[in-house]
DNA sequence: CGCGGCTTTGATGTTCATCAAGTAAAGTGG
DNA sequence: CCACTTTACTTGATGAACATCAAAGCCGCG
């Protein structure tokens, strides 16, 4: 974890466009003072579950993994989420510590705000208030959505399912570096990695995907969506 | 569906203090003014998943289970919810037409209350704006929570985690009448109806708990505590 | 070069869904 | 109120889906 100590540049953030747009410069100078940006490499922890919150987050760039620990020990993944989606989510206004775990699984920026400065943009702007309540509505919608979608869904329909949400929603590409061990896809979709991998070398024989290590490539895409909706 | 056509009585609603502490006598009066509402009779639906969003909703009292429906034409339930947790939680900000169908599952009160209204409130009201985003948060987090939970059990493991979730949470006591059929806790927690009435059985068969048709008594609750962390 | 972690594949056993057949309970019409 | 119909519940038998175990290959890294 590294600290950008970077002038304050709110006023040219990407987020202005999408999540400041209802500040007025005001405010955005005090986000600025009020916010602090750090670097994470890929595989870095950016906070353990159970922590004390100190800090609304956001991610910038990069892409993390929100996860737990079952009683079991094992990790549960419990979504992969890109920027322009909060980071602790929920978390900051329902309780004292966060709720999850997130780590970088590709090298990610995030931008740090102090709660109490949230807070008071609450307080005393309503555009702001309806904004953010909207965001937080739409994450957690899309998180209960994804896990909904994956439960109803057999072994094939999971993983058909997976590559499709890489290839679409994260990398926008047909071929793309998986950001994730296999493991880490059996934590996500709550099968054995064994039998991750099994399915993944059935669709390779099948000549849905093709794979070179890290790296997945859709060739037939419309099998794999038939496969997804099925499943 | 009953429209309950009583006097303007926000005032005395057991929301107030929940809810509507954060608002002072004016916007009382204006949220009686633009709040209507509803009795449902078991089994009743309340709104369609797909259907245009016309109302911000809450229960005031009752049970009502949140539902919709899979590719193959089954149930699938989100949760199964109490009064004092909104209704209609999030979709109200997230899109036009609300994400999920919601029916009945004991006689219920529903206050719908016009979302351009709550809007007003949200745009004049920070406090009120705080409370709301917090209590959105916390609505989601306990379903996405409870997805996780589920996701990781077995079969045993579910249904005993499923009735510690009525005796503690919704009936507070160690003996209640099921709100559901078997079938309906299958949809809950994505197992097959045979297998839900089995594992009662096996329960039955154990001493763990006595059945009286509908009626449930946990007869060694250790035991089911056991069951439900382990599974 | 050798060690450890991730990946792959096969073999085996468990868990769970499905099918079928029967019983109890709850509506429905005469 | 009773016969009839329908719906919910129950149990056993079977097979499919999936986890687990084990052994071997691969790859990066010291």
């Amino acid at each position: 974890m590294k600290l950008n100590n970077i002038d304050c540049v709110c006023e040219n953030c990407d987020f202005r466009d999408i999540v400041h747009e209802c500040l007025d410069d005001d405010e955005i100078k005090g986000l600025c003072r009020n916010k602090k940006e750090f670097s994470y490499q890929k595989g870095e922890v950016i906070h353990h579950e159970g922590e004390k919150i100190t800090s609304f987050k956001y991610l910038k760039s990069g892409l993390v993994k929100v996860f737990r620990r079952t009683n079991s020990g094992d990790e549960q993944i419990v979504t992969i989420t890109r920027p322009f989606e909060f980071v602790s989510n929920m978390s900051v206004f329902s309780g004292n510590s966060y709720r999850y775990s997130v780590s970088a699984l590709e090298d990610s920026v995030v931008c740090n705000i102090d709660p109490d400065y949230i807070r008071d943009l609450l307080m005393k702007n309503g555009t702001f208030s309806i904004m953010l309540l909207t965001r937080i509505a739409e994450i957690n919608e899309r998180i209960i959505e994804q896990t909904l979608d994956l439960r109803q869904k057999n072994l094939i329909g999971r993983i058909a399912y997976s590559l499709l949400y890489f290839s679409s929603e994260i990398y926008n590409s047909r071929i793309f570096d998986l950001p994730v061990s296999r493991k880490e896809i059996a934590d996500y979709i709550g099968m054995s990695t064994a039998n991750v991998i099994r399915t993944l070398s059935d669709f390779r024989k099948e000549g849905i995907i093709r794979i070179y290590g890290k790296t997945i490539e859709i060739s037939d895409i419309q099998k794999l969506e038939i496969l997804s909706k099925r499943g």
